[in-house]
DNA sequence: TGGCTGCTCATCTAGACAGCATGTC
DNA sequence: CTAGATGAGCAGCCA
């Protein structure tokens, strides 16, 4: 283990001063590695290290000295879009050499063009991904990469856009930065990369299980054959006890919501000292002013926090989970019950980490409970050990016994994770793949797909049957065109752009041009129903009330088939949610009416307001005119969740459904009004928000003209 | 007949990326 | 192989 002092880094003077400036002294052993093997220098590496190893700062120091030495410009890319603004504001502070810092993912987007104006660039995967289709010119510039979370590459789901990123950057220079795997041998020799790995973190971590002993008792076994003993009916809540008492603060994960929801009441009414704390008090009153979220989870969440707990999953509005986040990290909240939302997210340490389930149910195998990969495990647990706070921190899991407890403390504890693979393996991920490749390059020949293909990790004999079925099916389809000579059709190059899933396309393509135009619930459950729409949970009772709902006939007929049914019903679901936000529902009504939290509603709407857009530029290139006009229509409601008559208003800055709907109802119907009527307006909006709204609506109407 | 208790059995289950128009965080 | 909380439904009991 190595630690090397700033000084006898051989690197530029303003770069030592920035770092000196942020209380750097020296580099940690993984940093120093990297240096060794040539991160100054552009060499291509693989950094393999736990979470919280300072991966970010090697990532800093290599976009740094890429750029000062060769100039161009430097993309970092993340998983997620809470990372991309993390690592944004981190990298942020380069802007004093003279740099440009960027970013744009999903929610935080730039436009296209803008971005050459940038030196670093944080963004998704996805975003990237999308843009190389587009290939703007700035993007050839770009010669050097940032892969973080790289081992998001086995996640089925996000995978294979990892691996298409990761392919198209052979020829640049790279870093790539992964928590701990197994195969880093065969991933960075696939990479031609340079493997750095150490097991070094800044908080040395104590992995354990807790087992039921005696009655009323339960003993915790560490991985350096430390044990403890502690009284208590429940494991979780006695732990959590345990840790309190120390002063530590405590991050708990399980399976499900209403099990995280139960486990946080549960600890909360075992927690009387620190009930009727001032701070508690003002933080479960800023809970009640949440503007984004309903009024029921800001009640239950606003009771819990008075005792120092909350929980945490991606049922919670933004505006809940931030507030949660922060006072964790204030300390004022002392205990999480989180989903494993919070494990792979942004930095969120506590001292102690315990992981509640080791089983998870699986949709895909009824049934039968998996137990969730060694990963993840690593993930949860790297959570523990706060730097600057915490000496050590603990990971415990509770098992029920004591030969789970062996059995599990040699899996999940004594065992290195499982390798990483290919997820491109399957028709939609291989099959986007190549419509992505084709688009980038604008004219390749099936020879040069080939060569990209090859150069994925995916097992050379499954690439070739995959690629001679891809190229025929995207064909027959009319994505491409061309034998040898390959380009996208019009079709295939709006699909590419719009980023959809060529399943997805087809689903469009198939049944918009055998149907007539019908009603908006038609259209929405279409949009559902393609492999990109949003998947709800339908329970039994609701299945058979949904399908007598519908208002009209739809374009998809009743599958007979038991799972094409539950996603048909899924579907629907997710049509009369959004018809319901389009027919301007009151949010509290919806979120009651159909079981979900706020934090499901945004994301719905989200992916609605995207598929719509999709349903109406693929109705519109496939010259469908009356489905084009439907879905326009459509698209532009589902945006603010309002009737095609408020429409005008909201293209007002700062007027959503609420407050087009109230100045509608007072006689005030068009931007123009607004205009007309400022004193009304004011009067109805308060007096700053109505100036400023008056202002705006001028502006819109100037740029109309 | 009405109301309560306690038991059995069926039911249910995590997360989060993308377009565009905005302004350019 | 490798789950467990929740709530509806119902039998049984008592007043």
């Amino acid at each position: 283990m190595q630690f090397l002092p700033l000084e006898q880094l051989n690197i530029d003077e303003k770069i030592l001063k920035i770092l000196k400036d942020r209380g750097i002294e020296k580099l940690n052993p993984v940093q120093t590695e990297a240096i060794n093997k040539g991160l100054l220098k552009d060499e291509r590496l693989l950094v393999t290290s736990p979470t919280g190893s300072g991966k970010t700062l090697i990532a800093e120091l290599g976009i740094i000295s890429h750029l000062l030495n060769k100039g161009g410009k430097a993309i970092y890319i993340t998983p997620l879009r809470a990372l991309t603004s993390e690592k944004f504001s981190e990298l942020k502070v380069w802007e004093k050499l003279g740099y440009k810092v960027g970013m744009t993912s999903g929610d935080y987007d730039t436009d296209d063009a803008w971005l050459k104006n940038y030196d670093i660039i944080i963004s998704t995967y996805e975003k990237i991904d999308s843009l190389w289709r587009r290939n703007p010119s700035w993007l050839k510039e770009v010669d050097y990469f940032v892969l973080d979370e790289f081992h998001y590459l086995n996640d089925p789901h996000r995978g294979p856009v990892v691996e298409s990123v990761a392919v198209r950057i052979r020829y640049k220079n790279l870093l790539a930065l992964s928590a701990t795997i197994q195969n880093y041998e065969e991933i960075s020799k696939w990479l031609n990369a340079t493997p750095v790995t150490t097991d070094w973190r800044p908080v040395p971590l104590k992995e354990g299980v807790i087992i039921p002993e005696k009655k009323s008792s339960y003993k915790v076994i560490f991985s350096n054959n430390e044990s403890i003993n502690i009284k208590g009916n429940d494991a979780i809540l006695a732990y959590v006890n345990y840790v309190l008492q120390h002063g530590g603060q405590v991050l708990v994960f399980r399976n499900s919501r209403k099990i995280a929801e139960s486990t946080a009441r549960k600890i909360a009414s075992n927690m009387g000292l620190f009930k009727m704390d001032k701070e508690l008090e003002k933080i479960s009153n800023e809970i009640k002013e949440v503007d984004d979220a309903g009024t029921t989870e800001k009640e239950d969440l606003a009771e819990l926090v008075r005792s120092g707990v909350a929980y945490h999953h991606a049922g919670l509005s933004k505006g809940l989970r931030d507030i949660i986040e922060k006072y964790f990290i204030q300390r004022k909240i002392k205990v999480i019950v989180a989903t494993p939302t919070l494990a792979a997210g942004v930095n969120l340490p506590a001292r102690s980490v315990i992981v509640g389930d080791i089983y998870r149910f699986n949709r895909q195998i009824l049934g039968f409970n998996e137990e969730i990969p060694i990963m993840e495990y690593k993930q949860m647990a790297g959570r523990a050990g706060r730097p600057g706070f915490d000496k050590e921190g603990e990971a415990i899991i509770v098992v029920r016994n004591k030969s789970e407890a062996d059995r599990v403390f040699k899996k999940y504890i004594l065992s290195p994770p499982e390798p990483i693979e290919s997820k491109l393996g399957n028709e939609a991920s291989f099959y986007t793949f190549i419509l992505g490749i084709v688009s980038s390059e604008g004219r390749v020949t099936s020879d040069e797909v080939e060569d990209y293909a090859m150069g994925t990790l995916l097992d050379k004999d499954i690439v070739k049957s995959y690629l001679k079925k891809g190229l025929n099916w995207l064909r027959d389809n009319e994505f491409i065109a061309g034998d040898d000579d390959l380009v996208l059709t019009k079709f295939g190059k709006r699909v590419a752009d719009l980023y959809i899933n060529p399943f997805t396309a087809k689903t469009f393509k198939d049944y918009l041009t055998r149907n007539e135009k019908s009603c908006n619930v038609a259209y929405l459950h279409l949009c559902a129903y393609t492999p990109d729409g949003p998947r709800v949970s339908v329970s039994r009772n609701e299945m058979y009330d949904l399908v007598d709902l519908s208002p009209c006939p739809l374009f998809i007929e009743e599958p007979d088939d038991e799972d094409e049914f539950y996603n048909y019903v899924s579907a629907l679901k997710v049509g009369m949610i959004i018809n319901d936000w389009i027919e301007e529902v009151d949010e509290d009504i919806i979120l009651g009416r159909y079981g979900i939290g706020s934090g499901d509603l945004r994301s719905i709407i989200d992916t609605m307001d995207w598929l719509t857009y999709s349903g109406f530029n693929i109705s519109r290139v496939l010259d469908l005119k009356e489905h084009a006009e439907a879905f326009y229509i459509l698209n532009l409601r589902v945006k603010d969740g309002i009737k095609e008559e408020l429409i005008d208003l909201v293209k007002v800055p700062g007027i959503g459904r609420k407050r087009a709907r109230l100045l509608f109802e007072n006689n005030i119907k068009k931007p123009e009004d607004i205009i007309m009527n400022v004193d009304k307006v004011k009067s109805l909006l308060g007096s700053r928000l109505g100036e400023k709204v008056a202002k705006d609506a001028a502006r819109i109407i100037a740029g109309n003209a």
